[in-house]
DNA sequence: AATGAATGAGTTTTCATTCAT
DNA sequence: AATGAATGAAAACTCATTCAT
């Protein structure tokens, strides 16, 4: 036995095994996906993944709040750009889009798997979710609105017809910047 | 033995068991509901629910079918009642978000089991809801818009953001009717 | 109500069942055939079958024994022109060979089925079978054999090739006669 | 803890497993034969063999595969004992109908299961006999025949003549090496 | 002579998970 | 850090059969 390498180990494949399962969970949802498919995605045995993970809902969270993060950096730097409340709130949909559409599994699955489908993790993953739409929440109260907008109904025709653009989107046909530019201009923003 | 009796029997046991599966699939989704819990809800067992429906995935096409005729039913009516482009949509809103939010199971289904979930049936129910949005798309095609405004992306806003109310609503604390006239009220309709 | 017909009825819609039974067994085997394949065949419903039979293994006592009566009525009639010991054989040969291979799916279900496959009818089916081989011992007592050839051993290598034929016999590519008298040439028939 | 054990673990459950299948198919043929009965007599649970094998269907290759590989080596040692080619053929047939009559549960496989009963593997089914068959191909072609004797019909007739026996054999009435001798002295193997 | 509706036991298969090694 | 081998429950579905009408 030569000289003891320092060992770099610790859960060294607990991120490709995450890759494996955020790519799985957005292609076919959470009940469709089994610990099978996603473990040999991953190149493991199924009984490896409970070496990571105590469980699919466990799995699921973590992949969850993965996703929150990215889109929730993405949506802070790009909002950081600008100073003024409108422009600001244009960035942050173009973002959002942006993560939702092309960019990345974790996002995906946030809008793929809703909680409620979860019971088990439903309460997580709420809590993921609420602190990221925290942001639009303060995006629309800096906003100058006319009167009778009601910017908690606002916000949620926004989120709403943004997170719907997963159904229809087909890449190529269209840019989620463009995209989320049109569904802007469709809102009275300004008075 | 009496005079010609009216022979009614046929299917008689159909449509409880529509009723007990769409009560299931909007309270589960598809896949976390099963042909057990289905049949047990209808009083059947469960190799039963094979006489009326050869698979799953027909009686979920059958239950989504009929939410669609549902939904398009309360539509038209509503919105028969008005000549105005602007007061028709209303109408047409309200109306969507009562069905969907207090009134029907089967209707829920619609919004609550996504095509893509069901590869097997996506087609079928691909298109039943196609054939319901294309309500909106004559609405909107209807309405005089400021010329920045594009008629697609203004139906597809706000058709995610009525569905999305599935996911807050709260019965009691707010009501359909009033939901659809503030989310109406934040887009620019008119000129 | 005109001058009441006489009334043909008395089991009319036996005959296309056997018939639609007897195509299904032959081209699955009896465990591999459902009621509901064969009532369909027959253009009825499942439960229907059970006016005419009992159960699936009487529809298929039904059938075996409608096969044995027709290949012993052609062995019978081609026997028939011959008075030749090993006239009488080959044109055995020939007319066993063609109904199972060509002409019968009641004929085909003889070999197709065995005895053993179906527990509960094996009796039944044996008793068939061992009543259309009387024919061949028959015909075999009736040679004049080399004295070390054994008339039993003889009989089942020539009954067990030609049945065997139905797993590589290809219609077109040589005629069921043809095997036969092939086959029969390669056996000690003679001193 | 004794010295590093030879770890031999590898997939101990696979034989029995395979032997079980073996002995079940054997009894009752492919359809009639239950994963929980073959299970059962394993000593697992049904949803264990799927550990091991894919499907019904795969177990049913790797039985008939050995099965295959059982006579294939029984018929090649008994041949390899003799250089006349007519004795090669009695050494073969005598070994054939042992393994087949007497010894194997995965031998008899081979003739009871027949490749068109299991469309889905009859393929592979059909490649192994295929494979099987060869030898007698060449036993065959090694004889010296009368001119009229055709070698294909003559391999057919032998065969099917041999495996019929399946059908009629008693154990203690007669031996598969005087049945396999009894057959081959009615046929014209010599000039 | 047949049907509509159902039954109940059975089928193959899949699943999340466990655990000694 | 992972694996080989299994478990036990449940899944979707099929089957032969029944029976009032």
């Amino acid at each position: 036995m030569p000289a003891n390498q320092p060992r770099v180990r610790q859960d060294n494949r607990r991120q490709p095994l995450l890759d494996a399962a955020a790519a799985i969970f957005r292609a076919r949802g959470f009940h469709a996906s089994s610990m099978r498919d996603i473990a040999r995605a991953a190149g493991m045995l199924p009984g490896s993944v409970y070496y990571h993970f105590d469980s699919k809902e466990a799995l699921l969270v973590a992949v969850y709040g993965e996703g929150v993060r990215r889109i929730s950096a993405a949506v802070d730097a790009a909002v950081a750009r600008s100073a003024d409340a409108t422009a600001r709130l244009h960035a942050a949909c173009r973002a959002h889009l942006e993560v939702l559409l092309d960019a990345s599994d974790y996002a995906q699955v946030v809008i793929r798997v809703l909680p409620e489908d979860v019971p088990a993790a439903a309460a997580d993953l709420g809590a993921h979710r609420d602190g990221y739409e925290q942001r639009f929440r303060d995006l629309i109260d800096a906003l100058a609105l006319p009167a009778d907008v009601d910017r908690g109904h606002l916000r949620r025709l926004l989120l709403g017809g943004l997170n719907w653009a997963r159904h229809w989107y087909q890449p190529g046909r269209d840019t989620p910047a463009r995209i989320a530019d049109a569904m802007l201009a469709c809102l009275r923003l300004t008075d």
